[in-house]
DNA sequence: ATTCGAATATTTTAGATAAATAGTCGATTC
DNA sequence: GAATCGACTATTTATCTAAAATATTCGAAT
């Protein structure tokens, strides 16, 4: 979290060439001139490249994620804050899909590296599910489920979201107008 | 739908041998060998290797469809056909899995031939489900929702359960569990 | 503590050939 | 004529090698 100011310089260099050239186009010396630095200057900061976008990637999740409590705080009903991170978690996505799109040179392939990284932030978003779900419960608005497992389900749910936007030219509007549809499906119930 | 007796021969064995060696390792010497027959003679039954596979893939999904139509005729309320549906589903997606994720040698890659057969396929599966709404709409069991975008979206849902199930190795246990709790709040709701 | 130029190590690319496989066609059989 | 297949051609993939690109290291300079 404590970042030298080259450091940080560096990252959000790396971060635009990433995610205009995909991981495995961009070179060393790409990042080190869009950021004005010698290519062995790079390795002072970083152990290599895949650390540099390890990096990139935890800055883009730190970022998202102080917009993401700045966004939920200001909400109160804990129907509107699931359908606002759900919203917002999508948009994002949208966004900056590319950086983790662009790196599928190979898809899901041998970047276990990558892996990691998801995991990492896949459980970030079941705490702040859970803790939404937590809050509705204790309001009153939600029924008493349990919170991690519901958690989970919902952001699988998600995941099936991800899934157009990432290949085919999507429509954004469509999948948030289909997203709502789901959101409401959780909340309200198709049963009569 | 009219297939010779060769015809259906070439297809089953093509099929056992795509899902244990994938799209790409399969020749089709391999098929002939495997349906006792000289590789020309495939030609005169297809027009090539992806015409083979998209013939079995049709096929299986008219079996599947099959038991899909006599287990959801057995069963009365919609909410069961529904719950039903999905289970199914997602049972077979993890049993032939491997016949399509096998042909992963690129993944999403550059099949087009492949995204026609799964288009298709979605298709008939938003039918299903509409269908079923449709039904429940009519009993009184579901609120008058609009049934082709409300099967989509559940569709899209379960897309994201197939994920794990093509990735890592998974626990089809623990997805029924959280694809019925999915199931649940689609039908309950999580409001009180 | 930082930076970088120069050197080394590793990975990717290109080109050229051999091998494997896809797909064609005419002869043959039933 | 419908079906089969062996022999042939066309394409694609695998293999090898050398050159080029790129990643990474290191020590001198700031």
């Amino acid at each position: 979290m404590i970042k030298s100011r080259t450091k940080l310089q560096i990252i959000e260099a790396a971060a635009a060439t990433f995610s205009r050239y995909g991981f495995k186009k961009t070179t060393m010396d790409d990042i080190a001139f869009a950021a004005g630095k010698g290519k062995s200057s790079l390795y002072y900061y970083f152990k290599n490249k895949e650390d540099v976008f390890e990096a990139v990637a935890e800055h883009e999740a730190e970022i998202l994620q102080l917009e993401i409590e700045k966004e939920l705080e200001k909400i109160d009903k804990a129907v509107d804050k699931l359908r606002s991170y759900i919203t917002l978690r999508m948009r994002r996505f949208a966004a900056k899909g590319t950086l983790y799109t662009a790196l599928s040179d190979n898809f899901l392939a041998t970047f276990s590296f990558i892996e990691k990284i998801r995991n990492n932030y896949q459980e970030y978003e079941k705490g702040v599910i859970a803790e939404i779900l937590q809050i509705g419960i204790e309001n009153g608005e939600f029924k008493p489920v349990d919170v991690h497992f519901t958690g989970e389900a919902i952001l699988t749910c998600m995941i099936g979201f991800e899934v157009p936007l990432m290949t085919k030219t999507h429509d954004l509007n469509e999948s948030e107008k289909k997203i709502n549809e789901v959101i409401d499906m959780f909340f309200f119930g198709l049963c009569t």
